[in-house]
DNA sequence: ATATAGATTGTCATATTTGACAATCTATAT
DNA sequence: ATATAGATTGTCAAATATGACAATCTATAT
């Protein structure tokens, strides 16, 4: 008899707008003021749905994590059976392709202070080794015959440049910067294939 | 007849604890009494020296920065003769080498808050870079027959991997990631070196 | 229509952070 | 020794952030 609960889609609004918090004014600096203030709530309600600050911290290193891992998952179901790799790193590195770019944004900002909070650190972990191993699956579908040492080091390689120029986009770099990043992930792929 | 001015030794004690703290707590969580535990002064010394808030934000940007371009300088300055680029891929990924990990972590930290700190950005931005021009003077150094193009493209590719692994260092990631960054970086000098 | 679980709003106390300034102490040149 | 610029400490008000909870409103099954 009672109403319909809206629990599960007002936190999923409050932790997106946590998230984009975080992201703007960095893990401190999102107060519950302003998170409530991009949601379109009260602050109140943060409470009602989330509870205390800790219990939303933790809610929100949930929520981030694990939209990651399922653009990660979805990223992988979606790419063809044909030129996957090439496929692969022409989404990562052009941003006209980019799903959300904000996810990998948010992971950083909590990244920073992972030193500070365990939960966090473990969970960011076990996100960044999955994206490590969905490139390092396409470079093994590609090259069966690298030596699997190498392999990871060319997927370590690539992921990096990834982060890297992903945290990068807060500075506004030029499009080049894009671009020759994708260049230089092509040329760990070659590297890889001349072995 | 007044005392001696210590103004530029405490206000470099106290930009280093600034850095420290953002580091560990993030831009917003360094607050001036953390700042002033971690510097081991009274609270009330930051703004003698330092001014207000704004104030020492700005020279804290001043610091950090300028920091990292000396010590990109000296890095640079150091490096012998022969073995020039293996020698600077060996500093940059072996955690021994490093002179001080905490200043492009602190580079890291500004950043992620750089979309609301103009001033911020711009200085980042010259001194990211100043880095990637570093990189790119040492593969000129060693292919001064690959195009412009491609050389830049490493370089950027290099400091991504770079920049990744160092940002990753919060997770407390295996030292296998290390030594992984290194010869992926290694790849794209090859590639570079087949073109 | 109405009882009920949940949504929503509002408010107050407390703790934290910052800004401002007064007061005191101390090294140094004369 | 003493005047002086600077170092250092202490304190208070204002602003901000959070926690807790009471009060009210509303959709829905019966």
């Amino acid at each position: 008899m009672p109403r319909k609960s809206l629990k599960a889609s007002r936190s999923e609004k409050i932790l997106n707008a946590y998230a984009d918090c975080i992201v703007r004014y960095g893990l401190e600096g999102a107060t519950q003021e302003k998170i409530a203030e991009h949601a379109g709530v009260k602050r109140s309600i943060l409470r009602h749905y989330l509870g205390n600050k800790a219990d939303m911290l933790n809610a929100l290193i949930d929520h981030v994590t694990g939209k990651f891992d399922s653009q990660v998952q979805s990223f992988a179901d979606e790419l063809p059976t044909i030129n996957r790799l090439d496929t692969c790193l022409e989404w990562m590195f052009d941003s006209e392709y980019s799903s959300d770019e904000n996810a990998t944004r948010a992971l950083e900002a909590l990244i920073v202070c992972a030193y500070e909070h365990p939960y966090a650190r473990e969970k960011l972990m076990d996100s960044t080794k999955q994206f490590i191993r969905l490139i390092e699956n396409e470079l093994i579908r590609e090259f069966p015959n690298a030596s699997s040492d190498r392999t990871f080091d060319a997927a370590i390689g690539i992921t990096g440049i990834y982060f890297s120029i992903d945290s990068l986009t807060a500075l506004q770099p030029p499009d080049e910067w894009w671009s020759a990043s994708k260049r230089a992930a092509h040329m760990i792929v070659h590297s890889l294939g001349a072995s």
